[in-house]
DNA sequence: TCAAGCACTGCAAACGTTACCAATTCTGTT
DNA sequence: AACAGAATTGGTAACGTTTGCAGTGCTTGA
């Protein structure tokens, strides 16, 4: 086995150029106070050298280390590894480096902000699990930007991105109306938790306004293995709906699979709404009608944020709602075209 | 907006404590050469200043920076996440932090490998892209272990863990013939790509020794979007299969949904046999047969490997290849009760 | 009582980098 | 030719941590 051979270090190629590890720096910088010819000599003495920065000895001198920190549960949904891998590629752009800290469960997610933290992060962005405010105020004051995804914490001063729910939400309502639903059900996740809460609050109240209500709940689910259970149990009662909205895309799928099962038509005896758009609603076997909540926007939106806020902005805290937009396929009945919605499939 | 607070540093807790800094470095540490009563004194100080170490001094002074990089490409099939998922959980628990590394499209993971170097990471896992010999090589006089998962590379010392791809391919081989397929073809990525080259060539090397071949082959695909349009070149020709195995489960749903839409009888008509084991494989409405390539004992020797090398094993490089195991679902027909083989659904 | 040994402690150097400051060289103007 | 000012350069301190070394005080055995 060869050696182990050392690193390069800005001393080396000093050493190399023949200059002080200063212009050494500079030349590595933005380039200012430095002339042409020892950037040159010091950058081809680098490249013989092989020697690259230390991104880590930087950050102590007061750089930023260039690393942010995802909080992230469980991927198992396709909509939070896409999300996972827009967030990568989009830093990556802006020079930063994602750094994964994941929890489990319904964990608190402090451990992993910890971790994160002791890794210097320039920010972290925060997509699930619940946060102490003892932890939200650490960072706070160590002025290291906290930005929420898919949740908002009042008061706090966090900046929040997520999905415009109760628009979706209300979108989605209006849609199986239309279609002439009138027993609609509601699957979700239950327990509080923040989207889900905020989709069955929309579907309700729009339901409200034209008299009717929701008339059936199932919670305490969120993947598609969960949809088939509850939609079974939803759709064998008594007073069957004919129209389901699902918290997302995947639990949709399980309950087109029950329906199914159960031998039922869609959308004829049953119309299906789902939320997300992953990238399995289109395909043949579902054609699930869906509200898109867009994932490139919300990256954008998360990126844009934490480089205002590592840029110094102070104002209290911004909420950003991403506009969703209904797609209908083949799990609503389509007895009219809809207006400002697209269609597909 | 309040002051950002500096962090607390070992000095601030070695003032309030009354004690040296060394002390409160050797409290954080083994705890050898503090007394008990210093150790309590310097934790409790650590404690009401909110202090923890910073990682990132810490590795200036030749600890190891407990980050690991997984140079990844685009998280496109839901095997990809949740690989992504059990190796950062695998990793927080062995005390080391995925820093993630995206490469696009079939660029070289040159890049991503390089941007890990600049971090001072402990060791590599390379998921996707190709890597140059001369990154390769720096890697090894750097003393950084380079794990390579899903793909072998000969004589560069390389640690590597991979499916058993060609006996996975032989024994949906093996199912499809025994369920009396005797126009068997290949769904594949092509151009090369090592996993496909191998399980495309298992699948072959089987039927070739009973005296068939691979009937038909379409590649340059690996999503469920690109497996619709090839199965539907593949089952209009005239010589239509009655047997397609696939490079792995997305595609093979693509396929799935081209069969139906062609009016074919699954398994009457066609046959569907798929590589990976994913979540949607026992969907309801796809009930795939299909070669399982199981995630946790993957990570597991990933982390294995990873952990002897950084503990300064130097056998020359190992190749730890995966055991893959049949389930068998819907997709093929049942003509017998197989043997060593896992029946679901 | 004394020496030897031990457990504990603090000092200071080192890690690789950047940024401030002072010193030097260059450029252009009179 | 002399000077002001700008451009470039090197020296040095600092970032937060660990660690080797040397010192301190305490215990123990003779």
């Amino acid at each position: 086995m060869v050696l182990p051979m050392k690193r390069a270090t800005i001393k080396d190629v000093a050493a190399l150029a023949g200059v002080s590890s200063s212009a050494v720096s500079r030349s590595f910088g933005d380039g200012t106070h430095v002339s042409k010819a020892t950037r040159r000599k010091v950058l081809a003495a680098a490249e013989t050298l092989g020697y690259r920065p230390n991104a880590l000895a930087r950050s102590l001198v007061g750089a930023r280390t260039g690393l942010v920190a995802l909080v992230v549960g469980r991927l198992r949904s396709p909509f939070d590894s896409l999300f996972v891998d827009a967030l990568a590629e989009s830093l990556i752009g802006v020079g930063k480096h994602l750094l994964l800290s994941p929890v489990r469960g319904d964990q608190r997610a402090d451990d992993g902000l910890m971790r994160a933290l002791d890794y210097q992060v320039d920010a972290v962005v925060v997509a699930a699990g619940t946060m102490s405010p003892e932890v939200a105020d650490r960072f706070a004051r160590m002025g290291v930007p906290l930005i929420l995804s898919g949740r908002v914490v009042d008061g706090a001063g966090i900046d929040c991105v997520l999905a415009d729910n109760a628009g979706g939400a209300a979108k989605a309502a209006e849609l199986l109306l239309r279609t002439g639903c009138k027993r609609i059900a509601y699957i979700g996740r239950g327990h509080g938790a923040f989207s889900d809460d905020e989709r069955r609050r929309g579907l309700r109240d729009t339901l409200r306004r034209l008299g009717l209500d929701i008339v059936a709940e199932a919670r305490a689910a969120v993947d598609r293995e969960d949809g088939h259970p509850l939609g079974m149990e939803l759709l064998s009662g008594p007073d069957r709906p004919n129209g389901i909205f699902c918290m997302n895309d995947a639990l949709a799928v399980g309950v087109i699979e029950a329906a199914r099962d159960l031998g039922l038509r869609l959308p004829e005896d049953l119309a299906v709404v789902g939320f997300d758009d992953i990238p399995l609603a289109a395909a043949g076997s579902y054609q699930l009608t869906t509200v898109a909540y867009p994932i490139q926007p919300t990256v954008a939106a998360i990126v844009e944020t934490l480089e205002d806020r590592l840029a110094g902005a102070d104002w209290p805290s911004r909420v950003i709602r991403i506009p969703t937009r209904l797609v209908v396929r083949g799990t609503t009945r389509r007895l009219e075209r809809a207006v400002g919605t697209r269609t597909e499939g």
